[in-house]
DNA sequence: TAACATAGTGAGCGATGATAACAGTGTCAA
DNA sequence: TTGACACTGTTATCATCGCTCACTATGTTA
């Protein structure tokens, strides 16, 4: 990392922002986040920001590509941790703390990356659509066709996203929420006709 | 409905400023909704509005309640269609027709009344929590426990909710989205570890 | 060392949410 | 009838925001 020193020129600005953003989403709404805050703390005037992003809904996308990485490196450990179906549930627990823990930029990743996650289309090794896909193709077998591997990942998918979103939403009270988990991701509810 | 005239006093402009803010969260994302354009449209100055509102937050709140009556009247309409646990789905799809048909004013119900659809609480007779409640109840059997009623109720609620952020958020394909609710509200998918 | 691309700066524009001081309007008691 | 007063609206103004413009400082390279 080169050092930033008393110079003109910040040495790598970017990435300070990226940082700096982040560190405000810990503690405030991403609809409170504003350029000119960020560049304040970072030490810069408001308009260098525009050097590096376009716009804010740059910046923002940029924050959202950062913590959709966290998201899936999350999973991949979380998994690790467990084989075959367990592993599975594991990612899905993961999920859920993952928006637990980090509100803000959950929020933030699913308002501004359109589309990145979805099953039904190509996308990158690694990503949490990738890994999703994975371990629902495996859980089914492999007589299962695309359409039913779609079908249950977007099933398993909407079901930890909307307790995630629920929980933030605070339609869950925090503190029953980890019990919660548990017992939804295990599916011991009722089946919908 | 008191005629507006051309006089000093608007008449009803609380009402006036709900209905315009309404209508324009048909055009566009919450975040850009502003006091001053509901103001202007009305016909109104800008401040008018806090003799009504003490502030943006409060009139964004009027809206998400406005939002959830409608929801929970479109839900009872839906169950009406069938009986039992046909009806119950029904009540699924309801609730997530609701969010795509109207995707700016479902955002703002959650993220603008904390708590209020919650089905561990007391919830006002006709809301979507106590109709939730009441279906699941049912579904489970007179010998359900409370408690699982409560995460059965939870585990239906996070899957439309889910399949309805997703699908907002465009992580699935608009077009596949109306075929998508039946399948996964018919729980076709797995079961989790 | 001169030329040039890169990465910053400050002034300023139009818009926002909000406050303060003030003005028009309706009501009701004296 | 009138006059005090609460209610509901207005104008002026503030700090802040995203963003553009013209400009300056710095690093690189011919």
């Amino acid at each position: 990392m080169k050092k930033a020193k008393q110079s003109y020129h910040h040495g790598d600005l970017r990435t300070a922002l990226v940082a700096e953003a982040l560190n405000l989403l810990e503690k405030q709404d991403f609809e409170h986040l504003s350029l000119r805050e960020v560049a304040r703390n970072v030490g810069v005037s408001a308009t260098a920001v525009y050097r590096h992003f376009p716009s804010k809904e740059s910046l923002l996308k940029a924050l959202a590509e950062h913590g959709l990485a966290m998201l899936a490196e999350q999973q991949k450990w979380a998994a690790a941790k467990a084989t075959g179906a367990a592993a599975f549930a594991q990612t899905g627990r993961a999920y859920v703390r993952f928006a637990l823990a980090n509100p803000n930029l959950f929020r933030l990743i699913f308002i501004h990356t359109p589309g990145r996650l979805r099953p039904d289309v190509e996308s990158p090794d690694g990503s949490p659509a990738r890994l999703l896909r994975g371990y629902v193709a495996h859980a089914l077998g492999p007589r299962a066709s695309a359409e039913q591997i779609f079908v249950a990942a977007m099933q398993a998918w909407s079901l930890v996203h909307g307790l995630s979103m629920l929980i933030l939403d605070e339609q869950v009270e925090p503190k029953a929420a980890e019990a919660m988990i548990d017992r939804i991701i295990s599916n011991e509810g009722l089946r919908l006709g």
